[in-house]
RNA sequence: GCCCGGAUGGCGGAAUCGGUAGACGCGGAGGCCUCAAAAGCCUUUGCCCGCAAGGGCGUGCGGGUUCGAGUCCCGCUCCGGGCACCA
């Protein structure tokens, strides 16, 4: 394809330029309003694929868009360093994983640049860098000092293949290590938790004033899962003292209880198992340790039949409510780790406990009067709204005032109290893994986990470790390392092995990018006080609740052990864009899939301008995108698009409008040379500018990069046209700068390189154009004239025509007689100055 | 099962407040330029009937509200995503 300009040629100008310049680096004491725009810290995977060029043109977009509206722009770029590739990579080829590491960064920021995305390289942070492991573990040891990290036995899940805990995300649906392929299991080891359950309800409550997507509120919502309802302490007959407590959102339905249940592994089993119950319920127990969770919560379908779920005790609890005895099972639909480990079982409104109690022919007590036919059209549990029955001193009351009053009950009786519980766990950070961040902590078996001083940190894993294919983090076998003494006594003790989730690194990264330089706190006061919150967050959906609830949390940690300012901004994110997925056969496009289409070769073909303006023009940013057959020939399109404006430009001659000789190819091959008065046709052409500047902002500003790109288009179409003619040289002018402005955040080294001629100026100092009000209303208008709400007429008209004239004008047009055939109109509804509906029926 | 999205030409998509459906681009057709091609430029392009003028149909399906519905309401179908024994 033969180009107006040599794409490779400018890019490497203006991005050499930028660099050198140092352009968009920003001070902290820059005076202009700031403005926070980040791109969520990538892991360093190797070369740009088309979903990174896709997030880092829309954030390249905000920043460049947002400088050009005079603010400060922090834009500032580091590498998620640290995850399992690498170590994977050292297994398999040897390299050490900082050097593999390193080079798969090189290459992604190689591709960055390339692409034209500019940021503050001074600011960059890498998790693996020395400094940012040292302030990772100062903020590990005053989370521990604050109560909010600390250490307990958790059943993990557990890959024997691979010797390691792994991550729920880690484990595929069928309960397999999606590594090995094993059958993951569950294991109970210490290890190391952050205390996040503290902020479930301020997590859960500040959603609500964020400027997020809401899928991406309801989504951290579901997952802290707040219920409210009540706990309650049953007697249990022959056992004078003992209690089991129980935990429901439905304390109103206590009368329908008709029999308990206990998770497996809960603390009484053994106790009020009866003997001759106690071989089902051992056999249940076995089968439920073996599992893992993830197996566990599938059983429903896959697992066991539904009958060996549960098994009698043998033992009774009593209804506190109605004093009935009832049963007492243990079954696996109830986990230990929600609520109390125990229920009380409703068959009548709670559809798990019917089909359990339908299994083991225990009684249903509806006490909710369901709609009438329920039954008839077989209605199994019926959870909805309805009037209290067969529930004594709660007879007759709705859902919600019995719930209130059986609260008062259970608590003048004191045998319950209102409680909330949360779906949402305590983040276990530890990873039997290398290449991560170490936790700093000696075991001493005197004194226990001894924090290592601060002033020993940070404690850096070795370099001269051997990597085999044994599963095992080669630090729990580098006997240098291991081995220390204790900090509080001096004996021998054993280095913590274990490292950090890497979650952990991008926690909290966007606050040591106000200042990375701080050399005595992670987060410099003045500097995270002028910044945050980031202004404009952009990443991928897939991190909308860990990476994101993590960070939230992180800040409001850091802030209340005192290594954050007190006044800082509690949520870090004022504003998030997901940006849609791009796809290719129905799949994610990814490394692991194999089906990437690399950047590169869009740069030395039709540029990195071009490329960028397809992300943008091809869709909304929001929505995912499939990358087809046809793609090519649409990067092609936006290509063609960029020759015709080079063309277009270079043909309107310097500045003044004296008008430079037409780039070979242009059409009309006159110079732009026609000043002074202006003719109907310029003033037309002045309105379509003015309009194109407001309407672009307007897209930009709500995120509709797509429609954006298209109105710049229509103008350059417009303009192509009219330079045909015998275009008035300032109005011309006009509409090229306001294009190159409109376009400079879009594709910036092609519009930079045209400014430069023209002006012999730096487009990356101008400002955002501005439109003139008076200009963007349009003088005349179709107005459109309907008869029974079908388009009969356009009418050209004055855009202030009255309600009357426009009726006029609509009744006397001849195609509106001929519609109305002689028929008298009942009614002619009038919406000046667009349309007109002459109605007979 | 529950909770969100979505469905518009051959394709990606547009229509910001209930008021011209299909902006912009891709693809297609025809033409100019050329010995020829590529590139570029111009015209045209929702579907159907018609030589034309013109007419009819048309935003997943069925109803409704309205002078007027892609847009609002009710009931479905299909597709995509999230959650899924959380008491």
């Amino acid at each position: 394809m033969a180009r107006a300009y040599d794409a490779q040629a400018i890019e490497q100008k203006w991005q050499a330029r930028w660099r050198d310049e140092g352009t968009f680096e920003v001070d902290n004491d820059d005076p202009r309003p700031p403005f926070y725009a980040l791109c969520m810290y990538p892991y360093p995977s190797g070369a740009a694929h088309q979903g990174h060029v896709r997030n880092y043109t829309f954030g390249d977009l905000v920043t460049r868009y947002q400088r050009m509206q005079g603010k400060a722009v922090l834009s500032p770029l580091g590498f998620d360093s640290f995850g399992l590739p690498a170590e994977n990579a050292a297994i398999r080829t040897g390299t050490h994983p900082r050097a593999f590491t390193d080079a798969r960064i090189a290459e992604l920021k190689n591709s960055l640049v390339r692409l034209g995305a500019v940021y503050d390289w001074r600011r960059e942070v890498r998790s693996h860098d020395p400094s940012y492991i040292h302030w990772n573990q100062v903020i590990f040891l005053r989370f521990l000092e604050a109560g909010l990290a600390y250490r307990a036995n958790a059943p993990v899940n557990w890959c024997p293949g691979c010797q390691t805990v792994l991550a729920n995300e880690q484990v595929l649906a069928d309960g397999t290590c999606e590594r090995s392929g094993d059958q993951v299991v569950t294991r109970d080891l210490e290890q190391w938790f952050f205390r996040i359950t503290r902020y479930a309800d301020e997590l859960l409550d500040a959603l609500d004033a964020l400027e997020w997507p809401e899928r991406v509120k309801v989504m951290q919502r579901n997952w802290i899962g707040r219920s409210e309802g009540a706990e309650m302490d049953l007697a249990v007959v022959g056992h004078p003292g003992r209690i089991l407590t129980v935990f429901t959102t439905r304390p109103d339905t206590t009368f329908g209880m008709t029999y308990a249940v206990m998770a497996p592994e809960h603390p009484l089993v053994d106790e009020l198992t009866t003997d001759e119950c106690r071989p089902a319920v051992e056999e249940l127990r076995q089968r439920v340790a073996t599992e893992s969770e993830i197996q566990r919560m599938s059983s429903a379908e896959a697992g066991p039949a539904l009958e060996k779920r549960g098994a009698f005790t043998g033992s009774y609890v009593v209804n506190p409510f109605s004093g009935a005895e009832v049963p007492l099972y243990v079954a696996d639909y109830v986990l230990m780790r929600y609520g109390t480990g125990a229920i009380m079982a409703v068959p009548a409104e709670d559809q798990r406990d019917w089909v359990f109690a339908k299994l083991h022919d225990l009684p249903v007590v509806r006490t909710v009067e369901p709609p009438p036919g329920w039954e008839e059209q077989g209605g199994e549990a019926y959870a909805g709204d309805g009037r209290k029955i067969n529930s004594g001193f709660l007879d007759g009351l709705g859902i919600a005032e019995a719930k209130e009053k059986a609260i008062e009950h259970l608590e003048t009786r004191g045998i319950g109290r209102r409680t909330v519980n949360y779906r949402l766990r305590d983040w276990l950070v530890s990873r039997q893994r290398f290449w991560g961040c170490p936790i700093p902590i000696v075991h001493c078996p005197d004194h226990g986990p001894v924090p290592v001083p601060e002033d020993q940190l940070p404690v850096l894993a070795p370099t001269d470790v051997e990597f085999l294919p044994t599963g095992q983090s080669p630090l729990a076998h580098h006997e240098g390392f291991l081995h220390t003494t204790c900090p509080v006594c001096g004996k021998p003790a054993t280095r913590e092995t274990d490292t950090m989730d890497t979650f952990v690194d991008s926690s909290w990264y966007f606050l040591r990018f106000c200042d990375p330089f701080d050399a005595d706190e992670p987060v410099e006061p003045g500097a995270a006080l002028r910044w945050m919150p980031v202004d404009q967050y952009i990443g991928g959906i897939e991190h909308a609740i860990l990476h994101l609830m993590y960070a939230r949390f992180y800040t409001r940690a850091l802030i209340d052990v005192g290594l954050a300012p007190d006044d800082l901004p509690r949520e870090p994110f004022r504003r998030l864009f997901t940006q849609g997925m791009i796809r290719m056969d129905g799949s994610k496009m990814s490394k692991s899939k194999g089906n990437l289409i690399a950047p590169s070769r869009y740069y030395e073909t039709v540029g990195a301008d071009a490329l960028r303006l397809f992300h943008l023009f091809v869709g909304p940013p929001a929505d995912d995108f499939d990358w087809t057959d046809q793609t090519d020939e649409v990067i092609e399109g936006c290509a063609r698009f960029l020759d015709r404006l080079w063309r277009l430009v270079e043909g309107a001659g310097p500045e003044g409008g004296q008008g430079g000789p037409l780039a070979a190819g242009a059409a009309g091959g006159r110079a732009p040379s026609r000043t002074g008065g202006r003719t109907a046709e310029d003033d037309a052409v002045r309105r379509a500018t003015h309009r194109t500047v407001e309407q672009v902002t307007g897209d930009i500003e709500r995120w509709s990069y797509n429609t954006a790109v298209a109105h710049c288009m229509e103008l350059a179409n417009l303009l192509r046209g009219y330079a045909r003619t015998d275009p008035h040289a300032q109005v011309l002018g006009e509409g090229c700068d306001a294009l190159l402005q409109l376009l400079a955040p879009m594709a910036p080294h092609l519009t930079c390189e045209l400014w430069e001629r023209r002006h012999g100026s730096r487009l990356e100092d101008q400002r955002w154009p501005s439109f003139d009000p008076a200009l963007v209303v349009e003088e005349t208008v179709t107005m459109v004239v309907q008869v029974n709400g079908k388009v009969r007429d356009r009418l050209d008209v004055p855009a202030t025509i009255g309600e009357e004239e426009a009726r006029a004008a609509a009744l006397a047009s001849e195609r509106v007689v001929a519609a109305l055939g002689g028929v008298e109109p009942t009614r002619v509804v009038v919406r000046a100055p667009r349309l007109v509906n002459v109605v007979t029926a």
